[in-house]
DNA sequence: CTAACCTACAACCATATGGTTGTAGGTGAG
DNA sequence: CTCACCTACAACCATATGGTTGTAGGTTAG
């Protein structure tokens, strides 16, 4: 459970930064290695290694080595994931509008269902 | 350009934090008080309201005042923007299947298509 | 072997973040 | 009217974040 929303973080967290976004989008196209994705970016090797750290913590990408390379590469199931998680946000909403019709239809469900209303 | 990308940084650091997600997917359920919320979390009542404004900051939730308390509702139509964002990180990643099925017909495909390939 | 390149990691710095407490302004109950 | 409650906001603090530079270890090219 903590676990579960500790993984949630850092997915979220990972994708909060349109550097990392792009970096994101960029390795689901193909393979980058780190240094491609250095160059492409007005910031110091260093920095974009800590970018790649972060979406590698996130798992939403994996490295492997090729040569002296490091490849980048992105992992479409995290992504999918992420989009899992916000439906499962969306969940409870539903559950409402499904209440909503049976309210419309029996109006003294509204206060024995809804758990949430204030004294 | 820029202005969507910091509106999706907003929009996932919202989203990255236990905290916040409960209050959307409680909001999402039915309106709540601030203070109502606040009861809720293991912190002060100010933490609670500063989450509040960060969620409002990007547009996850929306505020009005009943009386004197300030009633918080989740914007279903946010977190849908979320999976929206989502779905574009993807959309390059479909892209690039078309191709390869395009390139399984015709090898000669790839290197003309590729302009992220490496010499 | 040597030089160049790719990477990892540490140290450092400015700023952002997430929490606290305290103060003050509206609003409703009695 | 007065008091209690709900909210907003400022000031403050510890830590995290995102950037920098510098150092060191692997790997390939020549």
């Amino acid at each position: 459970m903590l676990e579960a929303a500790a993984r949630t973080d850092l997915l979220f967290h990972a994708l909060a930064d349109a550097t990392r976004r792009d970096i994101v989008r960029l390795v689901l196209h193909g393979e980058h290695s780190v240094s491609d994705l250095a160059r492409r970016y007005p910031m110091s090797f260093a920095a974009v290694q800590k970018h790649v750290a972060v979406l590698e913590r996130a798992d939403l990408i994996t490295k492997h080595q090729q040569g002296r390379e490091r490849m980048v590469r992105g992992r479409i199931d995290a992504v999918r994931d992420v989009n899992r998680l916000l439906d499962e946000l969306e969940a409870s909403w539903r559950d409402r509008m499904q209440r909503f019709g049976e309210v419309l239809a029996d109006p003294t469900k509204e206060s024995t269902d809804d758990r949430y209303r204030r004294p």
